[in-house]
DNA sequence: TCTGGGGTCCTAGGACCC
DNA sequence: TCTGGGGTCCTAGGACCC
């Protein structure tokens, strides 16, 4: 087998500029929700050693001094680019799996050389460019774990070989293995990193050299696989088709910390709602509901509590989600805490309809006539056009904050760009 | 004094990814 | 003053069953 995967260089960063020529050459971030960290840097914006994560207002000096643009995340944006590039590899080849909002294995046609995948692969880079306007790297290899290391190579060589690398070759592999620090394979995190220094397991040729029964005694299952794998031995399929969703969150920082039980239970109601609507979407109902909120880490003894419940039968109910999140949120709720976040998991997802039945509870024969108006209507009209009486009415001082959102210029008719 | 064996299911927590 | 959000998988340990 023949893997590629494909990533857009500094994705949120390059999604940004495709529409904002000013942003092009200059220093950027595109920051996480609440506009707290930075996720998203341009090569500028590297070099001026803003890190993954960082806090902004630890760098807000910096930001004055060398005119770095910042950016709120603008996941329509993105996601609607995902789909476009995506639809340039379609046209390659005849498999492909979405890996993220900014990666995507594919398969190429194996050719008893493998040059001929090479040649397509930077075919796909350059039709990526000209139809949709981002830059890519690519990475082959004969397993899924090789390709991703490939990727990373290509990342780190794209002067030099024009960010397409191919590990099929064994001797190939070994000459960069060695030099390929083990932190930087898919897979291997700092705490593996951690326990793997003092065995003397420091690059990615020392990694591929661990016995599989070894490798499985230092981590798990997982690490065994990842050591087979980086021996070109295929442990990992293709997920073409989507898996059904086993659990999704809805967890949000407060745009400001929040003190008073009824905005936190406005606060919870929003998550809750927002929770069973993105299930609803999936046509799945949920087994299991956990609501927490906690106060900022940073502080000593921030208020911190989660409940959690089984939800019998299954439900994807806003008005039984939301009711339950908010009893707990009056259960946990401690007087004089200050609260800077809170969230609702539904877990053990299901298809909608398949649960076994309660014995003790009827199920309301209205509804599902009753969601499928209400989510009809704000998928017509916009979201939150229709809402719960517990949510709240219009934007509030704890809602996520997002200063620097650029617009959708490629999803809303109201929002496209003007061209003078 | 001596105190079985083999399962399943659930939960919490850790680790990883983007 | 200000520190993201959303997933998956694996394991250990407890509860329970026969």
């Amino acid at each position: 087998m023949s893997w590629a995967i494909v990533d857009v260089a500094n994705f949120y960063v390059s999604a940004e500029r495709l529409f904002d020529p000013s942003l092009r050459g200059v220093p950027v971030i595109v920051l996480s929700n609440n506009d707290g960290c930075a996720v998203a840097r341009s090569e500028e914006a590297k070099a001026l050693h803003v890190r993954m994560g960082e806090p902004v207002f630890k760098i807000r000096d910096r930001i004055k001094r060398h005119g770095i643009q910042l950016r709120s995340s603008n996941y329509e944006l993105y996601a609607d680019l995902n789909r476009r590039f995506n639809a340039v590899i379609a046209d390659h080849s005849d498999l492909v799996e979405i890996y993220s909002i900014d990666e995507s294995f594919f398969r190429l046609p194996a050719l008893a050389n493998g040059l001929g995948d090479v040649g397509t692969a930077h075919r796909v880079r350059e039709d990526i460019a000209r139809s949709v306007g981002l830059p890519t790297r690519i990475g082959l290899g004969p397993t899924r774990t090789l390709s991703k290391v490939a990727n990373a190579l290509a990342k780190a060589t794209e002067k030099v070989w024009g960010g397409v690398v191919d590990l099929h070759d064994l001797e190939l592999r070994r000459r960069l293995f060695e030099h390929w620090p083990v932190g930087e394979v898919w897979g291997i995190g700092s705490a593996l990193e951690a326990r793997l220094r003092p065995l003397g397991v420091k690059t990615t040729a020392d990694l591929a050299a661990l016995p599989p029964a070894v490798a499985r005694d230092i981590g798990t299952v997982v690490l065994e696989r990842l050591v087979r794998e980086l021996g070109g031995i295929e442990c990992d399929d293709f997920k073409v088709a989507p898996e059904p969703l086993k659990a999704t969150a809805v967890t949000r920082q407060f745009g400001e910390p929040v003190t008073a039980l009824p905005e936190l239970r406005e606060a919870m109601a929003r998550r809750a709602a927002r929770a069973a609507e993105k299930i609803r979407a999936q046509g799945l109902a949920a087994s299991r509901l956990i609501a927490f909120a906690h106060g900022s880490r940073y502080k000593p003894n921030p208020p911190s509590a989660s409940r959690s419940a089984r939800l019998s039968p299954p439900t994807n109910d806003p008005r039984v989600i939301v009711g339950i999140a908010g009893k707990m949120m009056e259960t946990m709720f401690q007087p004089g805490g200050v609260y800077t976040k809170c969230g609702v998991l539904l877990e053990d997802l299901s298809p909608e309809g398949q649960g076994q039945a309660d014995l003790f509870a009827t199920a309301d024969p209205k509804a599902p006539g009753l969601l499928a108006a209400m989510d009809g209507l704000n998928a017509r009209y916009g979201r939150n056009t229709v809402i719960l009486a517990a949510q709240g009415c219009g934007g509030r001082s704890f809602d996520t904050k997002r200063s620097q959102k650029s617009p959708a210029w490629t999803t809303r008719i109201g929002e496209i760009p003007v061209a003078r």
